[in-house]
RNA sequence: GGGCAGAUGGCCGAGUGGCUAAAGGCGACAGACUGUAAAUCUGUUCUCUCACGAGUACGGAGGUUCGAAUCCUUCUCUGCCCA
């Protein structure tokens, strides 16, 4: 494993080497170098566990308090009753309050385990929550003292608003109002925490200056901002999606070793990028890693220490070398035969999805289309039987040739395993019981 | 309040009475190639079914017709214009 970067580098610089900054307020460097800065990021309890989309932001803050500054982590109870507009070409539907209140406490959680909370220090971070400033806060109060300061003018011309008054589905006049909530939030920040600078996604950047106006106009403060660019991808698709959906932070939802594979799994050219944003490493050190790639592209190595090290960041030593382990047994000697597989290694895979299935059937035999969908591996025969005719199932690393493989005790691994593939990289291990 | 335009499968978008489970594109999944990349090529892509087939579907409801995504009525929603 690699050294993590002990240079003392500025932040914004730290930063902009990684690629991670794409806008910023003049002003915001001087004021980082001049005294320790409070700084804050929002997230919004749309589930109650974050996903790899928010671990840039996480990133951010973590950056910012390893340069000594002070983190607040604000969890947007308020802001999420209304819904972002920002880069939604629709009109979102509300949560109801009480699954709301379930996400906050899941993002609280997750955040916890990525920042130093730690009170004895200076520069500790802090979790805010925005429906506590909300809650009391009327509608005749909000628009009297919030609402009279910023121009509907102004409000209309962001990017986030002007995208849907050209679009053809319009917009709410809820959703019109988030940038008042959030600026609030940064106003509110500033007043009562001395909070000068947010941070987020580029997505973010009309909100944030709205809250920079906001704090300007009432009192006639400076505060500053900066945004990173929003995560894409070379080939245009989505971040962090995979088949399975969306790639979330919390290990139940997606386990470690699915983690890792999410990003072993990077092309060349995203890995190149990813692995200055999502690591720590110093710039040498990866500068030395993509050299070596060039070298030797079917090594990976680029995509294996990107791996590693957000997996190690994310759910820590042990499940990475889980993973790690379980990676190992399902890609490593793919061409050897799956009885060459211990039950020790069977039982040690680790994340795998790992299913029962009654032992009475397989002594009688079952249809390897029936047994497919009764394990819950395909949602139908339908399914099942369609992947298998294209040459997408495997048992036991052996390709399934026809829909008419009977599935009994003799394919059994030491008499009780089945080793499924779905497609080349979905494995599911069948216990028989 | 008045006028106009529109609502089609995950998305975009064609289709204006039977040949339409609905062209084409995107996305997604799978196969080949490879490095568990990328690009490319091939197949699949409403649901259920081993299959023949069955069911559901073109915003909602009703109607015309042997037969409707397509025609009529009405409702809902969206956009634009006028007040």
């Amino acid at each position: 494993m690699l050294k993590i970067t002990d240079l003392e580098m500025n932040l914004i610089d730290e930063l902009r080497w990684r690629g991670m900054v794409q806008d910023i307020m003049p002003g915001t460097e001087e004021q980082l170098q001049k005294e320790m800065t409070s700084a804050y990021i929002g997230f919004d309890p749309t589930a109650d566990s974050l996903h790899i989309g928010s671990l840039v932001p996480i990133l951010l803050l973590v950056h910012l308090q390893k340069a000594g500054h002070k983190p607040y982590a604000l969890v947007g109870g308020a802001t999420g009753m209304v819904g972002d507009p920002s880069g939604k070409s629709e009109e979102r539907n509300l949560l109801s309050e009480d699954i709301l209140k379930h996400n906050q406490e899941g993002v609280k959680k997750q955040l916890m385990q990525y920042l130093d909370f730690d009170t004895s220090k200076l520069n500790a971070a802090e979790m805010v929550n925005n429906y506590d400033w909300f809650k009391d806060f009327t509608f005749l109060n909000f628009i009297r003292d919030v609402g009279k300061h910023i121009t509907v003018n102004y409000m209309m011309s962001k990017d986030s608003v002007k995208k849907r008054l050209e679009g053809e589905t319009g917009m709410s006049f809820t959703e019109f109002t988030y940038q008042l909530v959030q600026g609030y939030d940064f106003y509110w920040l500033y007043q009562n925490k001395n909070c000068k600078l947010q941070m987020g996604g580029s997505d973010q950047w009309g909100n944030i200056v709205t809250g920079t106006e906001l704090i300007r106009r009432k009192v006639g403060g400076e505060a500053f901002a900066f945004t990173c660019p929003l995560i894409t991808k070379a080939d245009g698709g989505k971040f962090g999606k995979t088949e399975s959906g969306n790639v979330w932070l919390d290990p139940v939802r997606t386990t470690p070793y699915q983690f890792y594979q999410f990003w072993l799994n990077a092309s060349d050219a995203d890995a190149e990028k990813w692995i200055k944003i999502f690591t720590f490493l110093s710039k040498d050190a990866i500068d030395m890693l993509i050299h070596e790639h060039k070298m030797n592209p079917a090594a990976r190595v680029l995509q294996k220490t990107l791996a590693q090290e957000v997996t190690k960041f994310v759910h820590g030593d042990a499940a990475l070398t889980e993973a790690l382990t379980t990676t190992e047994k399902l890609f490593a000697n793919q061409s050897a035969p799956a009885e060459s597989l211990t039950i020790e290694d069977l039982e040690a895979m680790e994340g795998v999805v790992k299913i029962d299935f009654a032992k009475d059937k397989v002594k009688e035999g079952i249809d390897v289309i029936s047994f497919l969908a009764e394990t819950a591996i395909f949602p139908s025969k339908g399914e099942a039987r369609k992947t298998v005719q294209g040459g997408g199932v495997s048992i036991n690393r052996k390709k399934v040739e026809g829909i008419d493989l009977k599935i009994e005790n003799s394919l059994l691994l030491h008499s009780q395993y089945l080793l499924i593939q779905k497609g080349k990289k979905n494995y599911y291990l069948v216990k028989v019981i």
